[in-house]
DNA sequence: CCTTGCCTTGACGCCGACGTCAAGGATTAC
DNA sequence: GTAATCCTTGACGTCGGCGTCAAGGCAAGG
């Protein structure tokens, strides 16, 4: 199998599996004229690459299960190394889970409070002020900076 | 004020505060020798992006509270652009969280089905053998790959 | 006068995971 | 024979929010 077919198969792109290749993951061998020649079992590390990374892994974090796919063992978790990972993503989630929810919590406090007052305000409010909508484009075509591209 | 002091004072650099004046936030008066010259207000302004900056938001999602600063209203949020934007970020923080519940979920469960299948080999296991730990450099100094700078 | 310390603009670097284009070799299809 | 399709390496672009020089201007103290 070459590189197109695989990437097909693995619902990605030769320029990944040659990108993973540069990173040290998925090795590949050469046919004579010098393309990259797969198997089945590249496939798998792929698909085990692909499913860590739907779950937030970063390709760093996917090494060990791919070092031991490649040593032979049945599943990528099957080693201790990959065992770890595990654990330390559990606890990064859960401390961003919890970030995440202390300022939803802040946000949603800010949006009801601001709601409050501008509510205190509208209807029997002295001046009818403003007028900054959400839709509004206000300066026609935007003002004069863009520098720094 | 000058911006090194603005730029003390709100606990920032000045390199950011030049960058918050090129995306169009934080316009800044000039001295006659060309000096940027800020007030009261301005700093103010800086503390509402770093606040919202804070809670995840990006740069260009501080521009309505800014303006509404800008405008000459007593808070960022007492504009109905600034409360849209909060509502939006709800609605993404739940779907973020929701996802990140349900990953963490599935990576806990994979955890635990490794560590099942590990612990169902080892005791009375046929062969030890797994030598992949998590504190194990393996290969000396790491192969060849290096390409791809 | 000279140094020090602020300020100015301009421009490149960084990080991660690739996208995209370029130039050319190999193979396959007709 | 030649066109179409695959492959190769190399290298630059992307996005956000700045960090980090570099080269030079302006003001104040000793």
């Amino acid at each position: 199998m070459r590189i197109g077919e695989l990437a097909e198969r693995a619902g990605t792109t030769t320029r990944t599996l040659r990108y993973y290749e540069s990173r040290g993951l998925l090795p590949a061998r050469r046919a004579e004229n010098g393309y990259r020649t797969y198997d089945e079992g590249d496939l798998r590390l792929i698909q085990q690459i692909r499913t860590l990374q739907d779950f937030g892994f970063d390709l760093e974090e996917t090494r060990p299960f791919v070092d031991c796919l490649r040593a032979g063992h049945p599943a990528g978790d099957s080693c201790p190394a990959s065992l770890a990972v595990y654990r330390r993503k559990l606890g990064e989630l859960d401390a961003l889970i919890g970030q995440l929810q202390s300022v939803r919590t802040e946000v949603g406090a800010q949006l009801a409070r601001a709601e409050l007052e501008a509510s205190a305000e509208l209807p029997g409010g002295p001046e009818p002020r403003c007028e900054l909508g959400p839709t509004a484009p206000q300066s026609p075509v935007g003002p004069n900076w863009e520098d720094e591209r």
